[in-house]
DNA sequence: CATAGTTTCATACAACTGTTTGAATTGCAA
DNA sequence: TTGCAATTCAAACAGTTGTATGAAACTATG
């Protein structure tokens, strides 16, 4: 009948400090120290620093993942054919609601995730394939819903929709001194329908199109521009 | 009249080191054993391993930096204003030819550049101002070029075309198992070509509404999903 | 209470890190 | 060649890291 309580004490604090400062930033030493803990605890409670981190990197994950699918499967309802923007929506707003929303929707659940996402330090390299199957069920929900869409299209929409919230998370500092404060960035919800629009227009501009437009004929290769000197 | 050579050899492993293994992962002797020197030539030539970290993105983002003007340039011409693809093309075309093209144009430094905007460790943190300085020269393009784009919009779309090309290049193994092949990621210029008609066709979308559409709006806020339980 | 099992603790350990040292070697000018 | 500075080198240094140890403290059952 173990008291998880020193357990539980040490995955908060770390999943804190991870978030906060990055993996290669942050020591063992740290990490019990905000927990309230002896060193020994984590070797005891998890074997290894990595397996720390790893068990972080699933249950988090789990999380978030929870929440994404939760709204995916109500924006498809009982028709089991969801509007792509409320897929796309489902796929980017919890992510950036839990790190860019206001104070009560934050969740460090979800910086930790992020940072796990940038870093990719070895333990989480290693798990990682349990990802995409959680994308494929978006990516199929994408098809039911546009189905006259070019597949590859599909899976590029959903990429770059990843591609501009975690863009955003991780670099809001640049993005806020760029513009020198006129992206507003407190507006999380205007920021999801942002990226949502973006994302379905590309998709619905290639599927209207009928079948894929150029994407490796000459008249592309042709804009490229021509050699620059050194 | 020193003999740059071992400098240059440290120069030239510490970036190839780097750009593959990420910095966390590299060490000094793991360096000096590539360059085939001592050990301590790092801190004679270099001082301390930040400073070389620190010349390194210097040296190589100015080389980056270098082929993106010069492409802007020639797409603005003589007229000083350029078609808004041309301006995105400069923009995401040479790093993600130096990451993704074929060998021939990859580049040790655009691979750097990449690693040290993913991980940003301290000593480069310090200096990354200079970016900033250095995409307003695009986005002073971009307000030329669409005079009439609401200037938020602007950073917007240029932030997005970054993270879509950067996010490409992080992340091309979960996008090729993902899409099991199905996404090319050799055709390079159909990249630039896909990210650069994205987000011409969202600032044009934009700019063609006549003002900024509704980004702050109750019927925004309406489009949220109902809190989820758990 | 007694005792067996679990959990905590201070401490030590071995490995690795960036950095320093001082002697050896080199290159070049006088 | 001689002399002097610049450069290389092997070795050691001090600090930090994750991990291991064995004794102490706790918990709950008999």
């Amino acid at each position: 009948m173990p008291s998880d309580r020193t357990r539980a004490l040490i995955l908060d604090a770390a999943e804190r400090l991870y978030a906060e400062r990055g993996f290669g930033e942050v020591t063992l030493r740290d990490i019990v120290a905000a927990a309230g803990v002896n060193l020994a605890a984590v070797n005891y409670h998890f074997g290894s620093k990595d397996e720390l981190i790893a068990e972080l990197f699933v249950t988090r994950g789990i999380a978030t993942n929870r929440k994404r699918l939760a709204e995916l499967k109500e924006a498809e309802g009982n028709e089991g054919r969801a509007d792509i923007k409320a897929i796309l929506r489902a796929l980017v707003g919890p992510t950036l609601r839990g790190c860019l929303g206001p104070d009560n929707e934050q969740s460090t659940a979800a910086h930790f995730m992020i940072r796990a996402s940038i870093e990719s330090v070895p333990p989480i390299r290693r798990i990682k394939n349990r990802e995409i199957d959680h994308l494929r069920k978006f990516a199929a929900a994408m098809r039911r819903s546009l189905p006259d869409c070019d597949e590859a299209d599909l899976y590029w929409g959903l990429h770059f929709a990843l591609a501009m919230a975690h863009q955003t998370i991780r670099d809001t500092e640049r993005l806020s001194k760029l513009s020198e404060g006129k992206c507003n960035l407190d507006d999380v919800e205007a920021l999801i329908e942002r990226i949502v629009e973006a994302c379905a227009m590309m998709l619905t501009a290639r599927a209207g199109a009928g079948r894929p437009p150029a994407r490796n004929e000459t008249d592309v290769i042709s804009r490229r521009p021509e050699r620059l000197k050194g």
